[in-house]
DNA sequence: CCTGATTTACTCTCCGTTGGAGAATAAATC
DNA sequence: GATTTATTCTCCAACGGAGAGTAAATCAGG
């Protein structure tokens, strides 16, 4: 799994079911300070989506001013493990470096 | 920075300065459980390499066998820097989160 | 010693996939 | 039809996977 799978993967499951394009853009920039421009991002969700990680719907109009109807992503069972074992394949070579890391982190 | 690129970094970290493609990949495959082969693997040192965030140097031959010298790759505190960097953004956007990623992770 | 077999390690090539940037398009309201 | 919001499309460079090919070292036989 890339790590921009990683990022959106985890933006689902903080953002919880009304996940979409724009928010999940935005989880990643405030949080992980990484900007992530649209073409990659929507390609993530297809495919994302065709293996069976995440599962979509097309939202309702809102009442505001106007524009497009949102496509709601939602993280399944499938992405959250994938998104697990992905992550937990770091923390085990990361196990016990914790000092040599720490130092950096700021 | 990629995930593969990610992965390398720690395993330098982990072996130390003595470390070499073959360990490398020894390393990689036994803690995270991801087979890497060569290609992408020495692609991935010498970019490192480029952007500073690692050295290498030639070894001398070892009383084996046989066999071609070693090229050994030592990390920079410019990868050390890095690799932190990125772990932190995928750290902060999984803070909270250890319940529901704990559950799948064994 | 010289030659070739053997061993270890690195390099190269081919090719499909991924990611970046931003323009284009779609779909909604006023 | 103008405006707004959101998604899709296009072009292209970089990345990663698989494995064959090559290089550099030691050893064995004559």
């Amino acid at each position: 799994m890339s790590d921009l799978e990683q990022l959106v993967l985890l933006a689902l499951l903080r953002i919880g079911p009304d996940a979409y394009g724009i928010t999940i853009a935005e989880e990643i920039a405030g949080r992980a300070g990484r900007e992530v421009s649209f073409g990659p991002l929507y390609k993530v969700l297809n495919r994302l989506e065709l293996q069976g990680m995440v599962k979509s719907r097309l939202g309702d109009p809102t009442p505001e001013r106007g524009g497009r109807r949102k496509r709601h992503y939602e993280l399944q069972a499938a992405g959250r493990r994938a998104l697990a074992k992905s992550l937990g394949a770091i923390d085990r070579l990361r196990r016990g470096l914790g000092a040599e890391l720490a130092r950096e982190a700021r």
